[in-house]
DNA sequence: CAGCATCCCCGCAGATACTG
DNA sequence: CAGTATCTGCGGGGATGCTG
């Protein structure tokens, strides 16, 4: 059917070239990384419910680095998926809100993280039965 | 929504064991991480066609090291979202394939997937625009 | 406040060799 | 065929210090 193997099969194609990790890789992989990234993931979950500040999304998230969040920002917004928002004041005062190709993102990856959160349960029992099958041997 | 990263406590650091993927963090950000995953998302949208033997899963994601498909494929089965089915013969045949609990987050990364095939030329053209204007200063 | 620049560690991941 | 075991590099990412 599938697009999904349409997709997976241009990867593959892709890798029947002259691809290398570390070089280029197609856009498609690319935008994917990105928006599955550690840190992406969090900051298009965030700023789905509302525009955010630099410091205050840091603050959200909880774990991020100063340096990796800016870092996610830019990558996002060259995407296309995040708009920045810098105010020419003293203190400087920047504002982060998704554009509507970032939402449309964003409520793709929430959908993923709904489901991590109600699965959860299940997940972690399932490793506490794959953990006691390894210990008995 | 809420997508604390605050660390649960020893129980989750020791819970993860050699499972560990980088720092400490509470379950539900570990499943995230499994299937947002570099090979963890090919292998699930691979496996949301049909089962498949190890090596042909190498063969059709092209790009991933044995190793790195190896432990893709054991993390997600801990997790209880890939159904190993090792074959007493020889040669050794074994088969993977979905869960229910990993057809359900494979379903939710392919809608990623077909998102980000559908959008790329959105984002190669931002990603224009964004150099460009910096190019200029 | 919102970054940028720099240093540096460690762990992800590739390469290689070996086994049941 | 389907893995394990071991070595190694290099880059992700944290820590720190500085700027507009």
């Amino acid at each position: 059917m599938t697009v999904s193997t349409e997709v997976t099969g241009k990867v593959a194609a892709e890798a029947a070239g002259k691809y290398t990790v570390g070089a280029v890789m197609c856009p498609y992989r690319l935008v994917l990384e990105h928006v599955t990234s550690r840190w992406g993931v969090l900051v298009l979950i965030e700023l789905l419910d509302r525009p955010y500040r630099f410091s205050e999304l840091r603050r959200a998230i909880g774990t991020v680095s100063e340096k990796m969040l800016t870092q996610t920002l830019q990558t996002l917004e060259r995407d296309g998926l995040v708009h920045r928002d810098a105010k020419p004041v003293i203190p400087p005062r920047v504002d982060y809100s998704l554009t509507d190709l970032g939402r449309e993102a964003a409520e793709q990856v929430r959908g993923l993280a709904l489901w991590a959160e109600a699965r959860m349960g299940e997940v972690e029992k399932a490793r506490e039965m794959y953990d006691a099958a390894k210990g008995r041997g």
